[in-house]
DNA sequence: AGCTTTTTATACCAGTCAGTATAGAAATTC
DNA sequence: GAATTTCTATACTGACTGGTATAAAAAGCT
């Protein structure tokens, strides 16, 4: 017989809660990107010191990544939300109302996390440009292989150039953070939207 | 009587030429960013030394500006003659495909440096960032106002809301140098293009 | 209680950052 | 040719970078 919860085992305990911190660290690299945000600011926001760092979450690297993957998962949950509209028009709509409303809660950073780190990677760090690069590209196949499926369900037109929509909408969605995070104010996003969805072929 | 031009100056003159090495600095700052280009990146680049670089530049801040400066005379101009345009549907065609041009041909960096340096600006130079943005704002009312003036002419419905128009066509051409710069190919960006084109009212 | 394990805190490492002081070399003007 | 002026090269500064060695402190298990 042994505990199942992991949360007994031997030693000292440690003071701080992982979860809690990765979340602080998430809102640091969000703001100030990859390289942009020094092990100092990360221990400083965190309450943490260096070594204990280390020892939760490996590297600058390795916690960097770890928050990328809180990120989508908290923040990039309406994506897939999105994907699973009745329509094309729906899944356009909830993909840019879905971008707005992160984009103007007032809680958490402005701008896009996975194009602030990608831009933000000096050459030293290609494998995490490659890595948000990959994430990027993995999104935009899916968006893909929705409408791809909207066109054999007549929701598209046939002459619709599908991979061309998709980064028509990418594109969209990537100035939408961008402006957002150059400060850009809330009903100067919500236009664009609103303009974005007037574009859209059909009702 | 004085000489007018200013190359005749008294003392031992300088051994390379600023124009060249204002040049080099710019494709550096344009691939790398403002932090991430460091100042052996440019000195090495350019060929010259840093007391050197200093002495005809005054400091890194400042020959970024001059290299950004550079960057909008002659890699932004279409943007300026696409404002000349004889129609709104003239003006984002023209916007559309010299940006297309821009990232596609195979010389020149990708991305946009304007982008490039406002993200990849910490905390520290944030004069740098608030230029830039204050430069594409100024970049975002000319566009403006050129659309008022074609609803004003009747070349735009009454109805449309021209600073989201604008808004769009920013985003738009955001999306397609952030694209451009994380390794599209020159098929999707044309894609992207066309569909964009596609999109907007009128023929 | 004693032992083990893991956490902390402090101080440190080599490397890089932007920027500069110093001094020698080169070219122009008088 | 001599004086002047401005260049270049070398070496250095203090501050910061990511990462770590060391050792004390704190908790659980037997």
């Amino acid at each position: 017989m042994e505990c199942i919860l992991p949360k007994v085992c031997k030693g000292r305990p440690r003071e701080f809660d992982v979860e809690e911190a990765l979340a602080v660290a998430l809102r640091v690299f969000w703001t100030k990107g990859y390289e942009g945000a020094s092990l100092t600011d990360l221990t400083e926001a965190m309450g943490i010191t260096r070594p204990s760092l280390y020892a939760a979450f490996g590297n600058k690297e390795s916690l960097f990544r770890k928050a990328l993957d809180l990120y989508e998962r908290e923040k990039l949950a309406y994506v897939g939300e999105a994907l699973k509209a009745p329509t094309s028009r729906g899944v356009a709509e909830r993909l840019l109302r879905g971008a707005l409303a992160m984009q103007t809660n007032d809680c958490d950073p402005k701008g896009c996390m996975r194009i602030i780190g990608s831009v933000s990677c000096a050459s030293e760090a290609e494998s995490i440009r490659a890595d948000l690069t990959a994430r990027r590209r993995s999104a935009q196949r899916a968006l893909c292989d929705r409408l791809e499926r909207a066109k054999a369900d007549g929701d598209l037109p046939e002459s619709c150039d599908v991979e061309g929509l998709c980064a028509y909408v990418g594109a969209i969605l990537q100035g939408l953070a961008f402006q957002a995070g150059s400060g850009a104010t809330k009903k100067q996003l919500e236009a664009l939207v609103e303009t974005s969805l007037a574009m859209w072929p059909g009702k």
